[in-house]
DNA sequence: GTCTATAAAGCGATAGAC
DNA sequence: GTCTATCGCTTTATAGAC
């Protein structure tokens, strides 16, 4: 058995897994409770407005990661030259493939932008999305790439696409696949103006 | 105001849309009752098993539409040459853009997919998308693709991504440029073994 | 700071009048 | 067949003991 998490920044990735399984409705008070190993009393001392506040604390610790292990390095990436540029583009394919393991874990912005949550987290959830492209984009601009807004949105695209696929085929195949072909259209595009 | 619907087949097209704007736990009966101006009598009284069995009703509804509309005519594409293939690729794109309003409504089986509904209602999830693949992997076989079944899983995946990107960011530009790349990449793929 | 008990509201489902 | 009233349960949030 887990020791509970004693401070605020730990129970959040708690709270973040128990939402990714549960979604954001179905993340009762007592599933949030049972995850965290937590009563309810510490839980809203922690997060005083409630189930709302811990959502947008997860959020946030997932746009943290992601602008530490995904957005930097690409716009680190996009500082240099075609080869590092792409180099880049591959590692966060790689990094995406580890934390949404393979399509076995959802990606929580994705699913709140199809569900009523998208209104109340509309800053959230759409910051998140574009900030990946904006990075991506800047990345394959570097690397060669002639439309690199357009081909960055169609990656973060088939990202997504990948997990619903995966998980309504009950088959990682189809999310591992969907990175591949990420993989070869960035190297593709890459080359269409290594002239 | 709409007159309120008298058959069961009239009420779950009006049910469809209920779920698909507030998400399966969202539509509470009070929501189903309000959108179908139907009592709670007359709901219990055509779905007897409840929610659960309007859930149902209302997947099984879609995926007919999409059997009628879009799969059968890929199918009926696949059985002719390059060209009327190809043809068939493109208008089932269009049709499919025209029921997801440009990804202003999402896809409820997608939507699904990402969330607890997915073990209730595995079987109709994974079977729209599986009977999807597969239509639209014939047709591509057809049309000259040398991949058609990767293809196939990548265009609809490409769908759902741009339904997701398009509510994420607010903007439906993000479904329709994905569905511009998809037909792009059929045409493309379909070239590729012209020889 | 953490707990249990409880309040107030909403849920899905049912019963019974008509 | 359609309605309203209501049951039993769960929800989020709060209050008060410790």
């Amino acid at each position: 058995m887990a020791k509970s998490p004693t401070t605020r920044d730990a129970v959040v990735p708690v709270l973040a897994e128990a939402f990714r399984e549960h979604g954001y409705e179905g993340a009762s008070m007592s599933v949030l409770q049972e995850a965290s190993g937590l009563g309810r009393g510490s839980l809203y001392n922690f997060f005083p407005a409630g189930k709302e506040e811990m959502a947008r604390a997860v959020l946030d610790d997932i746009r943290s990661w992601f602008a530490e292990r995904v957005f930097a390095p690409l716009r680190a990436a996009a500082g240099g030259d075609r080869a590092s540029a792409q180099a880049g583009i591959a590692a966060m394919l790689d990094e995406v493939d580890g934390y949404f393991r393979s399509g076995r874990r959802i990606c929580l912005q994705g699913a709140f932008a199809l569900g009523r949550e998208r209104d109340r987290f509309a800053e959230a959830v759409g910051g998140y999305f574009s900030e990946w492209a904006d990075a991506l984009a800047a990345a394959l601009g570097a690397s060669g790439a002639p439309e690199p807004r357009a081909l960055a949105l169609r990656i973060v695209g088939a990202i997504q696409g990948g997990i619903v696929l995966a998980r309504a085929l009950d088959d990682p195949g189809a999310f591992v696949a969907a990175l591949d072909d990420a993989r070869r259209a960035a190297r593709v595009e890459a080359q269409t103006r290594k002239d």
